[in-house]
Parts: structure tokens; sequence; C-alpha cells
DNA sequence: GTGAAAGCGCTAACAG
DNA sequence: CTGTTAGCGCTTTCAC
């Protein structure tokens, strides 16, 4: 079939271990068999089989990616900043979505292991902490992207959600709101544990002890469910006057319910999502949103789990795990009720 | 490290050979000894090393897919598809974007072969047709989707593209429009020349010749070029009153030039797309778009895909190449001017 | 029915 | 500097 380091051997009058030695570099060659080797590679067309080579090395150069759904924007934009660092550093990804289901998780997890990946970024992760400390415990590679799981001693890369919270309603009570509602998704989550804090922090400070009726924990967070809010937030006797949607799918789905029922963003209702997803700027009614940056965030997770898996190969030293946490900031756009509607 | 054949043979007091047998259901092996090894197996909790099993069976149950830009949403869609019925038959994803760039993509397609994929999914080809017949010679097990190589030997599944844009300009025909442009991809791909030909071919059959600065075929399609185009149709001294645009991340970048100008969708300029991506029912205005079904040619393409390649494990016949082409629908929101706004 | 042995393609000591 | 040998974990003849 495919051309084998043998053939080059053969071709080049050497051994498999002199081919292997100079195309990794791990060993002094003689010039002169350098030549006739690299001759021999080109006219062959060769190409080393990583799958050999993955089984001696235990090393694949394959990272696996789990998110919870590929149709969420949110993690559309983590996988593309994943997809970019690895393939700038030599690595592939292995891509699979749980739907939010932890008996898929865990089959994900063992059909990636079993394909021997070099670490694992999770960007939905229903795993209990010490499930994922196990994991890193049992010498599999872990990064969490934008998933917080406070004991878990991993690293993680992720956007400080109080502040972002803080700072998607102050800037809706600038605009003058007092009745401002929350919607999220399911408590479950550390992110919407901390979205909410921030919300209702925001507006302890505020003086302002919001209804429990305004604030919507959901299960799930696609557009439907926030669909869904939206209508049970609108039809209720004293309706908000602002909502702060902890996810931009969520927002999506208010706006949705805003225009069945006929009220306009931001005249009637104000809106402020959470991520910034690049689609906020075509959205019903441009989306103002805290910049949850998930591309970069995909980005520095990759790096951070690279860097673990490459510095592993020097030295298996258990170094401390890193924690890295973005600022976010609030990218300004209409449904707030802003003006100018800069544009992203 | 982790739990291998041998340490289950070892406990089960038989051969790899055995073990592997009882494993595969390849042989015969005694009700006692089948006992033994169940019981082993699940005591050490023994999952079989898919690179070792790769190495010996050239078989690795990993699909490449590649696509131009997961930030595209079509191709978000096309992704989940495909996702779903990978994992539905116990294969898993490599998942890769070109960003349109031929370069990468040949890049891709020899990383992806060199860790011995079982077949490659291509939803974004500047390959030539030429070249991928040459892959699927070479042994590559082949399917394109959503992009149409007139002369490639290969599995395809598509949508009939030139249907979908009559389609489209037609409605747009009924809403009395007579001046409808054009917004389309590179004409370097074949579905954007469908595309374009189902537009000419649909005004020509209505009697109308649209002028040249009505028709415009871009290199990107991305929102940004759609921005663009967009600007420039509604710039123009006598401006189409309708557009039609050949993918909807263009339409949302025309809605967006509209918006600048304040110019109101339908009122002042109808719009419809292609694809139909979820999105496109909370755009600035809910779009009337083709649909295109992103999802479910991802989900054929792997079906065809998986289907080949376990085929081929039984008889290395060659088969007739199959190219599956699904009807377009029209999905009428309200950007082409109907009242309703059905949803989806 | 079950085991011994060879091989998939590559790397890694260890000798020369 | 280069070749020999063994081995990564699994499957597969081919005997027993």
């Amino acid at each position: 079939m495919a051309v084998t380091i043998t053939d080059v051997a053969k071709a080049a009058g050497v051994s498999k271990a002199t081919v292997s030695k100079f195309l990794n570099g791990t060993h002094y060659v003689s010039q002169e068999t350098k030549e006739r080797i690299a001759a021999a590679v080109s006219e062959l067309g060769y190409a080393p089989n990583r799958v050999a080579q993955g089984l001696s090395l235990k090393r694949s150069h394959t990272i696996g990616l789990v998110v919870a759904n590929i149709g969420n924007p949110f993690y559309a934009e983590l996988i593309r900043g994943a997809e970019e660092v690895a393939a700038a550093r030599g690595y592939t990804l292995l891509l699979a979505s749980t739907d939010g289901e932890p008996r898929r998780e865990s089959t994900i997890v063992n059909a990636m292991r079993q394909r021997q990946v070099d670490g694992i970024a999770f960007a939905s992760v229903r795993l209990a902490d010490r499930e994922v400390t196990a994991l890193a415990k049992d010498g599999v590679n872990v990064v969490l992207a934008s998933r917080h799981l406070p004991d878990a001693e991993v690293d993680m890369v992720l956007v400080d959600s109080v502040k972002g919270a803080k700072l998607a309603v102050n800037h809706l009570l600038q605009h003058g709101h007092r009745s401002i509602a929350y919607v999220g998704g399911p408590l479950s989550i550390a992110q919407f544990q901390d979205r909410l804090k921030g919300w209702k922090g925001a507006l302890a400070e505020a003086g302002i002890e919001p209804p429990a009726m305004h604030e919507l924990s959901l299960d799930r967070m696609d557009v439907e469910a926030g669909h869904q809010a939206g209508l049970r937030l609108l039809r209720l006797e004293n309706p908000p006057t602002a909502i702060f949607a902890a996810t931009d799918n969520l927002a999506f789905g208010i706006m949705q319910a805003c225009d069945e029922m006929n009220r306009t963003i931001p005249g009637e209702l104000a809106l402020v999502g959470f991520d910034a997803v690049p689609f906020g700027a075509v959205s019903l009614s441009p989306l103002t949103s805290v910049d949850g940056s998930g591309l970069i965030m995909g980005q520095r997770a990759l790096q951070l789990l690279i860097d673990r898996i490459e510095r592993d190969q020097r030295t298996p030293a258990e170094s401390r795990q890193v924690r890295m946490v973005l600022q976010p900031t609030l990218c300004i756009r209409r449904s707030c009720g802003c003006r100018s509607g800069t544009e992203n």
C-alpha cells in the first residue's frame, strides 16, 4: 500500500533505524547518508504513519475536544479557536458533542482514551469535579474551556462570569431600568451560578430586590428555551423592563418572544446577553452582550493543553495547574437601548 | 499503564489470541472460557487500544471531516449532522477547517491520511475534480457533502442548486419584483455557478434581463463580504428592489447593509437566502431562505461514507459511486415580504 | 477450542 | 555514525 519506512531504508540502502534517526533528528547521521535518505523520501513521497508512530511513542498528536452542541454559535467560535492553534502546532482535533448528556460524555471520554489522544479539552463537562481530577491523575492531560469546576485539579481557562454579569446589569441600570430579569442555564453549571450571582449582586448594590418570578434558571440553553422563558416573562402581570440573558442563545430566544408579542427591543424591553457571538450583530435587534470571547478561550485552552502535553514529554513532573481567567468586556450594540449600535 | 489484552489473557488464564477471538466473535470459544474472559475484562476494566488495533487492522474507526469555516452556521449544521451519525455508528470525527485555502486543504488531507482515517468527507473542496478522483483511486474513501465536482468519481450528496435558486427567484417574482439582484460566492465553486444559473433562468423565463451590475459573484462568502455587496447594490443609481443571496451568510451581511442605510426589509428591499440556517429565524429580519438542509447533508454524507467503508471491508470491489441530490424547499419567513412569517 | 508466532510501521536501546 | 534487536497492543494464520 502506502510507502513505509522500510521502503525508504531499502531505497537509500540503509537501515530503518537510520532513517528514523534522520527523520527525527534524534542522532547524528553523516551528511552523505542524510542526502541519500532525503532523496529516497521525496522520491517515494514517504510520509510517516502516525498510527504506528503513536503505538510506539504513545503519542498521537491528536486532541479530543468535547462540546455540548456544535449548533450553538458559542461553541462554534470556541472550536474555531481551538482548531486554529491545534493546526498551527501540528495537532489535529477529535471532535465530539455531548448534547449535554452526562452519559454520552463518559462514552466519549472512553472512546477518546482508546484512541490515545494526547489530551482532552472539555468545553462542556457534566462530570463531577472529582471525576475530572481522577482523569488527570490517571495520566490524561485535561483542560477545561469556559467551564468552571472549582475543585477539579486541572488547567482551566474561563471568563469572569460574576464580573461579566455585573457589567451587563450595571449597564442596564444606567439606562434607568429598575426591573431587570435574569434568564440563565442550569444551576448545576458553575458559570450560571456565577452569572446569577453577578446579576443579584449588581441589583443588590443598587438597592434592588428582584421578585422571584424575575429569576429564571432553565435546564436547557438553546434558543427555544430562551423563547419560552421570554414568553413567560413578558406575560407576567408586571413584566420586567429589561432582561439579562446569561447566554446569547437564550437572548435570541427572548428576541423571538418579543417579536411574537410585538414588543420592540429596546423600546419596550431592553436586553443584554453574554458571549458576544458574532451573530449577535445581525440578530433581530443587534445584541448588546458581555464578550465572553469563545474564540480566545478555544485558543488559550489548546495552548495550555499542548504546552502541558509537550512539557510532560520532557519531565513527567506534576506541574501545578493553571487557572486562566479572562476579563469580560461589554460589546455594546443596540438591544440595550444605546443609540449608536457601534458594530462589534 | 493502561490495561492491555495481555493482562486480560493472564487474568483469565488463556492466550491473547483467545481473548481477541472472543472479543471480536471471530472464532468459537467455549462457553466456560468465554465467561472467564468476560469476567477478567470487566474486572480489569479493559478497553482495546484502538491505535494498536488500527495498526494491525488498517482501520481506525475515524473519519476526517473538512469544512471551510466552522464559524459559518451552515457548516456548523453540517458538522452536527455528521457527528451524529458518526457517533451512532461507532466512528469519531477528525475535524479540520481550510479557511477556503487550497493549500491548507492538501496539508489537511495528508495529515488525515497519515492518521489512517477510514475515509474523508469534504464539505469544502478546492481540489480539482481529478485530484479528488485520484484520492479515491488511491484507496481513500471519499464523499463530497454539499460540494459538486461534476467530474469527480466519488460519492456525493448535494442539494439541487439550480432548482433552489429558481424557487427563490420565482417567489420574489410572485411578490411582484422585477428588479432582483444576485449575490453569490466564487464561480469556481460549482454550487454558485448553479445558483447563478437558476437566478438567470428564472428571470429569463419571466422575460427579464437583469443589468450586469445586479449580478455579484464575490470571492468570499462571509458576512462581511455580503455587507460590502449590499452596500454596493443599495448605492446603485437604480438599486434592485429585491436580492437573492446564494448563501444565508451573505444575506446576513446584506441585512447589515440595509440596517446601516436605513432601508427596511422587506419594505424597501426584499431578500431571500439559501441554506435556511436555524439562525435565520432570529436574524435582523427573519430570513426567507431556500432550505439547503446542511444537517441532512451532513448525515447522509456520513452514511454514504461509512457504508462504503464497511462494504469495502467485505468486498474491495469497485462499486459505482452514488450521487444523492436533495430537493430544496422554500422556508418562508418575513424578509421576502410574506406577511405571516411562519416560523421555520 | 486454543495457543504460538509472525507482522502491522515505527522508535529505542545497545552494540559495533 | 549505523545496524540489530526488541517491543508498542492487537489480529491472524496455522498448527495442535
